[in-house]
DNA sequence: ATTTTTGTCAACCATTTGGTTAAACTAAAT
DNA sequence: ATTTAGTTTAACCAAATGGTTGACAAAAAT
């Protein structure tokens, strides 16, 4: 009945399509690149994705499921606030030293699209910042950390972990830094970054 | 939202090709576009800047000359580190939220061509990170602020102060706020952000 | 007053681009 | 051996796109 459908093709279409796009984004993107990074002809790209949109989504949704899980561990585990955040901190510079395109990709193109993101809400393991909201009130009445809003919080983590990757060739300019100083920098913050934040908030 | 009646039509494209570029990138935004906003026919936008790319440069650079003295000020004024920070957070925070495209606009375009940086490096007004770098070691030797590699300050500062403006969309989902509440957060974040800082480097 | 320069536009052009089609190939099922 | 269903390709197409041209008018320059 069903189909021999040679994953073979498929799956070299959106590893094709994935670098392509994550590389110049949609806008940027051209089908016939993908179709020759994949070595198959352009039809093909319709035949199994219909439209550039479609494949396009199919890389955007491989991409965000892969960063969404990182950030509910810092949300959704029972660890203190001081251990979330080193756990957090180290965990996730390293998947971005491995995935180095995947924030400045998602960002540009919420940016550009930011009705996009719905979609992505509508899904099971979206990212929901109550628990932690609960989590970092508790901790300051108890006097464990000093008042902070959860979502100040929340974005100073997001932000201090996931912009140099997001602005790495301004910060290589600015700091006038070569691309190996530069990764030694990142690597650093695995450690730098946790402690930078614990020291803010700590009493 | 009406433009000024006595600009000139060489301004007038500027201000177009500004606002589309801004919204949509070089790769997303069209020429028509462009001539449609500034109310003149295609062919005046090659007359007056030739290509698409040379409109492009000349609206990149202007961004980027807006930007870069925003960062000199937390570089190369003469205040302590202390001050600097709390001067330039609420500064920064203030001028971006006037022109809240601008980050998002000069990091795209950066990771999408690297090789264009270097152009603005030539430029005087470049900000350079060696007086801010003295400025770190020596009060860290005066025991003012513990130790931190000046590189590393500078990133944090940097990334507190510009990623919720890059990453707006993610934010906004995440946090799961309105536009409002979001730029309430944000103008909190004027001091917030200083304060977050301080306490983390002060002794 | 006449020529030259500058500014403006509608129409046009060559190329690129996403997408389609019809035919051919392949391997398994009948 | 023939049918069947999925897979693949070359050739094609219409629309969009950056860019050009030639005519023409308003200003400047002579």
């Amino acid at each position: 009945m069903t189909k021999p459908k040679d994953e073979n093709t498929e799956s070299s279409i959106l590893n094709a399509a994935k670098k392509v796009f994550q590389n110049k984004g949609m806008d940027g993107a051209r089908m016939q690149e993908i179709a020759d990074k994949a070595g198959i002809n352009k039809a093909m790209l319709h035949y199994y994705y219909r439209s550039k949109q479609l494949l396009f989504e199919a890389v955007f949704k491989n991409a965000f499921a892969l960063l969404a899980p990182q950030l509910n561990k810092v949300l959704n585990d029972d660890s203190s606030i001081e251990d979330k955040i080193r756990n957090f901190t180290s965990n996730y510079i390293s998947f971005i030293i491995k995935h180095p395109y995947l924030p400045a990709f998602i960002i540009q193109e919420l940016n550009r699209n930011p009705d996009f993101i719905n979609k992505m809400k509508q899904k099971s393991g979206f990212p929901n910042l109550e628990k932690f909201k609960k989590q970092v009130n508790l901790e300051i009445e108890q006097k464990l950390i000093r008042p902070i809003h959860a979502e100040q919080l929340f974005i100073n983590i997001m932000a201090l972990n996931i912009f140099p990757f997001v602005a790495t060739p301004l910060i290589k300019a600015f700091a006038n830094i070569s691309d190996k100083a530069f990764k030694q920098l990142m690597k650093d913050r695995k450690i730098e970054v946790a402690d930078f934040i614990i020291n803010s908030i700590k009493i």
